[in-house]
DNA sequence: ATTTAGAATGCTAACGTTGTCATTGGCGCC
DNA sequence: GGCGCCAATGACAACGTTAGCATTCTAAAT
């Protein structure tokens, strides 16, 4: 062990350090890095090499706050483990990265006091904006926001006042067109399976609405677990079900399995379904299991390319509703 | 609109900003915040006041410079949609967040030139570790984590030669299990499908070697793109196969999907299934399908905590093995 | 009455960058 | 030969915070 004086275990190089050892001012090796024109070739050639023999990596903590840009983005989803929110996170990911953007992510659990905390941890870093699945849980958090003065785009539904802006699509119509088709379909007894967040609630309340319009009985309402082995006893506790909505391909897929051990379950058409089901979310799986699953189709990757586009323009629509798709297979 | 002089488009209060509305100094506003015991209850109380008044959030950036730490670690996952890091990512999130940590996420999409690229773009915000899925794909990439001082957690393998820190488990020996297991059924010709990273690699080594070695004919490898596609018409590509051992469940549930097209699936148990198939990662959905997926359960939630865990800590072992296990379904 | 201790508060210099001015030479031009 | 001009480099303050050391004041101890 060569015994360590203070200077070994070594901070990271500072421009300063590049600077003695090239026999330059810190500028001048700033300017290598930003505005290399500006500076003698010869000068120039001598600071790079300083830079590679120590390693250097800029300090963005330092640019930021002399620039007063931080160029990172938070990122807010309820949870990103088996979620369709990665696909969100991904997308706007795809869109910043090469921009040079770093991507804050935190997840509130469906908890409305951890969404304020994290909302707060965020801000506390200066994102240069803010996106995030959903509309604050809390007044609080809502306040945060706009206090904030920066862009925050909301995604996954179409908030009535949105803080700014929103690059989502309507839970409510979603639902409508899933009590429709299924009623239109002869159904008659039907149920809505899944979790209580707002937008499951929206979903249910177009699905509710829809249903009792257009003569059905009263459907009913089954709040679950987040993960889907709930749903593979759910088909229990609804007897006389003809027909289910689930509030993610997930939940679909864990009740199906439930019919299939009750011998509900054909590998036929959707006409032969002794129950219905449809999911949302169009994960891949669904097209692939037997039988294929009916589902609302949403555009993740696109929620999280337009929120991106969404906080780097100013110009253009503040509101985009990325819209949805009723994909009818075979198991509803 | 009020007439908007500079200071209308408000940038964030600062300490001073507060100091002044509460008529005391920038230290003491900044005690409030870390050591309210140090303040005098009534000047404390006119200090929070005013905080509160202006929206008060403290600037973690300038609080990182002056004291040498960020709170931020950085993690690097190839993908986070569709996939089970996301697990990971939830895992190490869960740890790191109540304590205060940011959580930056980056992908490497599969592609060193981007990993490296991320990496030094991660370390420029000078996170407090780095956290990544399998271990960098370029001697430059190692270079700039040995370089940064900082604690490095490589996780979902066992590298000969780790950086640092290792949550993960052994590739090749998933391999040896599943290929153990199938031969063992009295299979003799198998294949392994998925994609060639070098974590799917190792298990096909472990596959392969350990096939030959107990008498089975020359194992085939298919590699497929990314997504579940390609699998369903891989069975075309594979005639005379009896035994499939996938490099991740999406890629097993859409192999079978083409079995089942082709009229080569059993609802019955895995003896009675004419092609076994073996998953890795133990998808919820695996369990719900019929048949069920056979398949390698891995713990990547608690990798990610483990993860966190070895960063948090400089005591105990540095590699931690949280092994994996052989989940016997329907399906093989 | 003086000292002493401590409680409360403040000043100043960092932290690692960049923006905004200097300053220094060398060169062509009338 | 003096002038301005540009290319190359640098000094200094600022960004918002904290560490380390004053300073002030009150009250108890002598």
């Amino acid at each position: 062990m060569s015994n360590a004086g203070p200077e070994e275990f070594h901070s990271a190089p500072t421009l300063s350090a590049v600077a003695k050892l090239a026999g330059v001012s810190s500028i001048t090796v700033s300017r290598v890095v930003r505005l290399p024109d500006l500076v003698a070739p010869e000068t120039r050639g001598r600071v790079e090499a300083a830079m590679r023999e120590l390693g250097y990596v800029p300090n963005q903590l330092a640019v930021a706050l002399a620039r007063a840009r931080t160029r990172s983005i938070g990122v807010l989803v309820p949870t990103i483990a088996n979620s369709i929110f990665a696909d969100t996170v991904q997308g706007l990911s795809d869109e910043l990265e090469p921009l040079g953007y770093a991507v804050i992510l935190t997840q509130s659990r469906y908890d409305a006091a951890r969404e304020d905390h994290m909302l707060s941890a965020l801000l506390s870093r200066r994102p240069e904006a803010i996106i995030m699945v959903g509309s604050p849980a809390t007044e609080d958090g809502a306040r945060l926001l706009r206090r904030a003065g920066i862009p925050v785009v909301e995604t996954w539904e179409l908030p009535v006042a949105p803080i700014d802006a929103v690059a989502g699509f309507d839970n409510y119509e979603a639902g409508v067109a899933v009590a429709r088709h299924l009623v239109g379909q002869g159904r008659n007894s039907l149920a809505f399976i899944g979790g209580d967040d707002p937008r499951a609630t929206r979903r249910w309340n177009g699905f509710n609405d829809t249903a009792q319009a257009l003569g059905a009985r009263a459907p009913r309402r089954l709040i679950l677990d987040r993960n889907a082995s709930g749903s593979v006893v759910a088909h229990a506790e609804l007897p006389g079900v003809d027909a289910v909505f689930a509030a993610n391909d997930a939940h679909a897929i864990g009740f199906m399995s439930g019919l299939r051990k009750a011998g509900l379950l054909r590998n036929g058409p959707a006409a032969e379904q002794p129950v219905a089901v449809i999911g949302l979310g169009d994960l891949e799986m669904g097209r692939l299991i037997a039988p294929s699953l009916s589902t609302i189709r949403v555009h993740g990757d696109a929620i999280g390319r337009t929120a991106a586009k969404l906080i780097l323009t100013r110009t253009g629509p503040r509101q985009v509703d990325l819209g949805f798709e009723l994909v009818l297979r075979d198991s509803g």
